[in-house]
DNA sequence: CTAGGGTTAG
């Protein structure tokens, strides 16, 4: 509709206030007069309510009937075209400014520089800046700051917040909450914490817009002691406030801090929104928590966030990290309109749990659906294939990212694809794949290597991969322990001491594994060998039996090969899933779902034992596996849990 | 009669 204002640069404005009335818009006529004061009136409505494609319509019938636009009439045709984003339009509102003579109103040169920075145009916003007299308005210094901040040039707007102070132009709050969301990458912390002491010395962190704001720096530079502290001073906080450090832990992984924040929320009566519900929903997924996933599944259901789609996303991301697939299926089934993230939170959901067929299937499907694959939903299906061993599969999709869609694969991806390959034997390839990268492989893509020659026993590939990967990851335990285990099986007791000495010089200590159990909301956490636990006896007796009763029934691996118990004598290497299971099986009723969470690759022996227990007890036990590729950086395995 | 701002999914 606004196409007729697309002018081109030549046009005559002056000739648009002359056209006759008649002619195409027949309508305007119901609003005659030459004077602005009433369409301004008209248009300051419009923009108030977000009616921004309505007030161009009426700008242009103004011009239509004759009336001249003034210097109020400019700031809100501008903020219009701004927030529509539509720079053809915005320059030629400056044409208007410039021919009516408006250039020099201090109100509408900061709707231009607006308009420009919204428009992604800062040279030209910078432009109209300089052209100014005396550079000393407040407005004029916020309205270019945030416009270099949200175009992704932080340090432009600091320089420019510099120069304001330097000048002795005063700054407000609205030019901090301009300035410091750019301040989003923990190379600039410093900056945002001089920016923070800057506030609480002139006092402006009593606003409740900055502290938030500030906290929501601190989240996005990872900072999370820093955006905790300040948390705990803000003395009357808002819903904001609460979802800012909420969704800041979730990001962060800190799912047992979200939720007990979210508790601590209830307890205070503070009323969660939609987005509050997003952070705890990711926390459940990340912690198998599917329990309070639940709960919080029935305060949506009751409110009026039922239809919210990032809800449904995070629902389905909720129900098939926990296991529980057929539910996430279900949502992700009634939503009427999918999108990119419904399809990525289902692909994955089946992918982890080795349903990889399900979920190429899906993601094909998805394709058919017309919807773009980005570079995240490729992790997904990549992963599937991986999980599933769908190898051929992989490496198409793998060509197909490049090649059909254009995305270049990161280090995410090419972890997937080695360890897609590693699994299959094909070490070389995979060898190859990582030489011929693009960028830098990062850690979890020679850790992918690294796991792929435990598998295959190639001791000479794992310490070309190892040395790798503790030049990347110096502290990531994990992958001493896996090049510790690749010598053991290679009888190579010389490795072993190497990685030992290594380990010690490097002061280095594995965290024990550790396995959870939940039940009815509660959650019962046990490291390997545990004997804390007031049951430790009935479930030592219970393992006991159970290893027993294993073997009665013929104790055989998938491979009906004789299972080796690899336990060590010592009670202390009872690995911590096995304690987890004894515990549920003491404390559950039939029926109840099982649930044991790992936060490190579980080993094979365990796997098997858990497939071969809930056949034996005829129950359902989920496992998760939670350290493949970017888990995989804090995580470390739990092959020894008797280290 | 007029300009500048904060929290959300994989």
């Amino acid at each position: 509709m606004t196409k007729h204002l697309h002018l081109h640069k030549n046009t005559k404005f002056l000739s648009l206030f002359h056209t006759n009335k008649s002619a195409i818009f027949t309508k305007a006529s119901s609003f005659t007069t030459s004077t602005a004061t009433p369409w301004n009136t008209h248009l300051r409505n419009l923009s108030k309510h977000g009616q921004y494609n309505e007030a161009l319509i009426l700008y242009r019938q103004m011009l239509q009937s004759g009336a001249t636009p003034n210097a109020f009439t400019f700031p809100f045709v501008l903020k219009s075209s701004a927030s529509l984003s539509l720079p053809i339009t915005g320059k030629q509102l400056h044409c208007h400014v410039i021919k009516l003579g408006c250039e020099s109103e201090p109100f509408v040169q900061t709707a231009l520089i607006s308009m420009y920075c919204r428009c992604k145009l800062t040279e030209f916003a910078q432009k109209v800046f300089d052209e100014m007299p005396q550079r000393n308005l407040t407005v004029c210094y916020n309205a270019l700051i945030s416009g270099y901040v949200q175009n992704g040039n932080f340090l432009n707007g600091f320089l420019l917040f510099s120069e304001m102070r330097l000048r002795g132009v005063l700054f407000n709050a609205v030019t901090v909450l301009g300035l410091v969301p750019g301040c989003t990458a923990s190379r600039y912390l410093w900056l945002g914490m001089s920016l923070h002491c800057l506030n609480v010395k002139c006092g402006l962190v009593n606003d409740l817009a900055i502290a938030n704001c500030l906290l929501t720096m601190y989240v996005r530079c990872a900072s999370m002691e820093l955006a905790r502290k300040l948390f705990d001073h803000i003395p009357e906080k808002g819903l904001i406030t609460w979802n800012a450090m909420i969704s800041g832990y979730a990001q962060n992984g800190l799912a047992g801090e979200v939720l007990e924040l979210y508790h601590e929320m209830e307890l205070l009566q503070v009323n969660p929104d939609a987005v509050t519900f997003v952070g705890v929903l990711s926390a459940c997924a990340n912690l198998g928590a599917q329990k309070i996933g639940f709960e919080v599944e029935e305060k949506i259901r009751s409110s009026c966030m039922r239809w919210n789609v990032f809800l449904k996303n995070a629902l389905i991301n909720m129900y098939a990290r926990c296991g529980n697939l057929a539910k996430a299926r279900i949502i992700f089934d009634e939503m009427p309109e999918k999108s990119l993230v419904s399809w990525t939170a289902i692909i994955g959901g089946y992918g982890i749990h080795g349903l990889g067929n399900i979920a190429v299937e899906l993601f094909d499907k998805m394709i058919e659906t017309g919807i773009q694959p980005d570079g995240t939903v490729f992790v997904s299906v990549l992963n599937a294939c991986s999980h599933a061993g769908l190898t051929e599969r992989g490496l198409n999709y793998l060509d197909l990212m490049k090649r059909e869609y254009g995305l270049k694969p990161c280090s995410e991806h090419y972890s997937c694809v080695v360890d897609l390959l590693g699994r299959a034997g094909r070490l070389e390839e995979a060898r190859k794949l990582i030489e011929l990268m693009e960028d830098e492989p990062d850690g979890a893509v020679w850790g992918a290597l690294l796991g792929a020659c435990k598998i295959h026993k190639n001791v000479e590939l794992a310490e070309l991969a190892f040395n790798k990967v503790v030049e990347l990851e110096p502290t990531n335990v994990g992958y001493y322990v896996l090049l510790s285990n690749i010598y053991t099986e290679a009888n190579s007791s010389e490795g072993i001491l190497r990685v030992r000495l290594m380990m010690r010089e490097r002061k280095l200590k594995k965290d024990p594994g550790y396995s959870y159990f939940e039940c009815k909301g509660k959650t019962y956490l046990f490291v390997a060998g545990d004997r804390s636990h007031p049951q430790t006896k009935e479930i030592y007796k219970l393992l006991n039996r159970l290893e027993d009763t294993e073997s009665e029934y013929g104790g055989a691996n998938r491979n009906g090969q004789e299972v080796i118990n690899h336990e060590p004598p010592n009670i202390i290497g009872v690995h911590s899933e096995r304690l987890a299971i004894a515990f549920a099986l003491l404390n559950t009723e039939i029926g109840a779902d099982i649930l044991v969470i790992k936060n490190l690759r579980i080993c094979n022996e365990c796997h098997s034992f858990v497939k071969r227990i809930s056949k034996i007890v005829d129950r359902l036990f989920v496992v998760r596996d939670a350290t493949r590729f970017h888990h995989f950086r804090n995580g470390t395995c739990s092959c020894n849990d008797y280290w």
